[in-house]
DNA sequence: GCTCACGTTGACGTTAACGTAAAGGTAATT
DNA sequence: AATTACCTTTACGTTAACGTCAACGTGAGC
């Protein structure tokens, strides 16, 4: 079976449902310069890697990241240089980043906190209510 | 000294100042009800309460929540309601933001993940223009 | 009085991120 | 042929989250 070695494709419908957004979506992500699918005529075609970016987007967009942001991410992840200059640009870019990352842990681990605290006193007030 | 036993109050632009945005959006989120300075006269007159609020609401931020979102935080950790269906109603809040925070604590490991890769192959090009 | 710093309200503008709709094309199925 | 499902482009609209600006008031200091 040769299928094997067909190159996977996903419409774009396809990916909408997977990852329960619109078309319009996608398309806007696209202009955006974030992902760029083949075509079959004028249908869009898109590759794993397409996916894989698309995946990314999401991600970043549930942590709250801006679409220019995200946009970074996937620049530092395949960069189109490999010159000293750019490199060490890159670097940066990657630690500024997980620092980032890194504060928003720390939010998280408070407000973790805090839903705890809410939770207890929620649970209080129940205990309360039944006596 | 009877300050002690004074209730510590900010102006508007002390807050703008401390956490480095504009008194515009200050008023913006009152607008939208998150916060509600006292008054001397027109002027707006912050307490403590209020300034934990700001800070709830800028991790809120940093952590891509909008301002619905971090408003519904702020009632869940203040609930204005005892009664056994809003404390339930509560508790489930309280568990779908946990689900939330669980989902983002995974997207920034992931995400670390392809940081330290991206590095790696940073550090590899840096290595291979070296040589 | 003048200037400066801080504060106010009101209102329009900007940007990001899509949503919605219209008009049209292409297969596949009945 | 008609219908259905999927696809396209174009373009305007909506919402969220402020930014910007104008006009004004109030102290305090020179």
């Amino acid at each position: 079976m040769s299928d094997l070695n067909v190159k996977r494709t996903h419409s774009i419908s396809d990916l909408a449902r997977e990852f329960d957004i619109t078309t319009r979506t996608i398309r806007f992500y696209e202009e955006a310069g974030m992902i760029t699918p083949e075509r079959d005529g004028q249908t869009r075609i898109y590759t794993d890697q397409d996916r894989v970016k698309l995946k990314l987007i999401l991600r970043g967009k549930r942590l709250g990241f801006s679409l220019a942001e995200s946009r970074e991410l996937i620049e530092m992840y395949d960069p189109s240089s490999d010159n000293a200059h750019q490199l060490n640009a890159l670097q940066q870019k990657i630690n500024e980043r997980r620092d980032a990352l890194k504060q928003q842990l720390a939010d998280i681990e408070i407000m973790q906190k805090e839903l705890d605290d809410a939770e207890t006193r929620c649970q209080a007030a129940m205990a309360a209510l039944n006596n």
